[in-house]
DNA sequence: TATGAATGAGAGTTCATTCAT
DNA sequence: CATGAATGAACTCTCATTCAT
């Protein structure tokens, strides 16, 4: 409770507050990574091992494992954001990046699934934000008469694919992204990061 | 939910081999109410506190946790199928009784929806076997030439719905499962239990 | 977050629930001792670890470190109120086993200190409580016209004991116990448990 | 308190030498806020944030936990002292500043109470020290034939008051302090700070 | 057979301390 | 000389699982 003498007498290296940066990406890539493998439950020390810091420093950039998930479908919304506002931007692109996304990660499914059910995300509130930016992104692009012209028959369909993505490989998730949206009614560009 | 209130400060009264079966029974309903409100995570001791026995009992009739979920979701299913089975059924109403299952509790959405990425699940194939019988179920019910005519259509679609289906209401959740139906072209009959 | 696989096959003996009441009284004990030794804030594991249970055990009988210091209060306490009811109870002899407790422990000395102002006790009503049982227990030995006839000035005394009690040693702090009571004019006689 | 805000996102300006005092005097005052408010366990991390400067110098100033503590202990002593070394010092006038220290702060009587035995305390001896300083500040001012001409028992009433001050507020503790005195059969003076 | 206590691994979180900048 | 991020040990608490009764 009190002191807490080094160990042994070695520290691994310090390596100073230039790492901060460093270790914040690193952080939200390992938890990509660890809730896309384990879901959303893994263990936030497995997320700071695999980004090779300690957990005070997880805890220092994060609060919590909301704060955590966020920063993560932060980075997912942001691009598909950034691929709605490129010049030339076509709802087909568009939608193909937005769905390489949901194929990507159980993370970002899980979140635009936040129900608050659960009890485990006080971040409802941020999810909804999140979607808004996805559905505005999105309807910026769309054609008038469009069969999601409407914002919540948008949200709905995201929904809806996202809820479709199950499976353990990539490509069969991809796959069934794609069937979910014919389904739907709806055409898709090639599926790819923006910028990928 | 069934069993024996603890009398007073007393060890209640072993009641012998024929509780085991009420027993069993009282687990499941109480897996599926604790499931619903605390999320597929819930303590495996708060599911026996609810069903008023021992942990003992739950491990004596469950191995692990997957068990108990499965045991919830094979009730869902059959209901489904009875619906499905019974005399006049139609492809309406059988997809009430479904949407009913899926806007009833967070644990049925959950199970449908596992993957086996989640690690948590290596009831994978019971899930799958479970998804196919509601598939042949439903299968038998729709008219030749129905929009939903092909069996991974048809999977794909309750998978979908399933992931349209969020919130923390009943009736959010309903109402949201009825707009999915319907953004699929799919026209669904009154959204109740079977025999309810 | 889900299986935990025993470690290596081998598990310590479950003693059984016959363990339960023995366990308790280990782990009352062990807290009077590492209360004494450490200090009010020491580590509930040591506690369990020198009772020689498993965490759980400890959590299982007292919900929080406030429980298992009130359990070694009211065990003070008790011993207290058994000497002031016995038969041929004289002002002085109380005193004596209420000083002996003073001076045995720490905890006890912190626990009748407890102000909230540390913000680390919510058992603050328990511990006043305690306090005016401690009260009741001497006021029925006084002889009227006592120095310490009002109950107000009887707590304060206790207090003021309490904080005169410090040191190392069992000797040093009875001494200065002693001493105290002399300041304030009262009288005490053997100081050594009841019944001992 | 003292030193700088952060100015925005900046790094604020490293002050060079000169501020090495004003530190220090802020970082002693910031204990005293922290350690009364949240009492002697408070993170050390709260006192350098309150103090407005990093970590870091904190650790420049003082070695650990006890030297911040000492550091505030001394303050307090030395106006002790310093009331009783006024010209026109009684001994009334002296045991009102003691008493507005000991109604000041939980740390001061908690370091006061430093015996050891909690195992905080490497600064025990210092404490000891300080405690004479108090006695020799106070003893320099009783007239002889005093009830608490005694050293030793001049000591041990500082320690009984101390442990008769509980409570969460203010103005409880001063009454309790003064009630102490009385039992003891000493007169005390206003209770205010030296130069107060 | 049912009960529920015991067990201990490990997850979450906090903080003392170091040290690159 | 000051800053404050990094580090990881230690602590609290939970819960899956076993097993004496």
């Amino acid at each position: 409770m009190t002191a807490q003498p080094t160990p042994d007498g070695r520290r691994p290296a310090n390596r100073g507050p230039r790492a901060a940066a460093g270790n914040r990406e690193a952080l939200v890539a390992a938890a990509r990574e660890i809730f896309a493998a384990h879901g959303l439950d893994a263990p936030l020390s497995a997320i700071a091992r695999r980004a090779g810091v300690g957990q005070g420093v997880l805890y220092r950039h994060f609060p919590d494992r909301d704060a955590v998930a966020a920063a993560v479908l932060e980075e997912n919304v942001r691009e598909v954001e950034q691929a709605a506002a490129a010049r030339g931007a076509t709802p087909d692109g568009v939608l193909g990046v937005l769905t390489w996304h949901l194929a990507q990660s159980a993370a970002f499914i899980g979140l635009l699934h936040a129900d608050g059910a659960s009890g485990r995300f006080a971040a409802h509130a941020y999810a909804r934000e999140l979607s808004e930016r996805v559905e505005r992104a999105l309807r910026g692009c769309l054609p008038d008469g469009h069969r999601l012209a409407d914002p919540d028959d948008l949200m709905l369909a995201v929904a809806m694919v996202s809820g479709a993505v199950t499976g353990p490989t990539r490509e069969g998730r991809e796959h069934r992204a794609l069937a979910a949206w014919r389904l739907i009614g709806v055409t898709v560009g090639p599926v790819r990061p923006f910028g990928g």
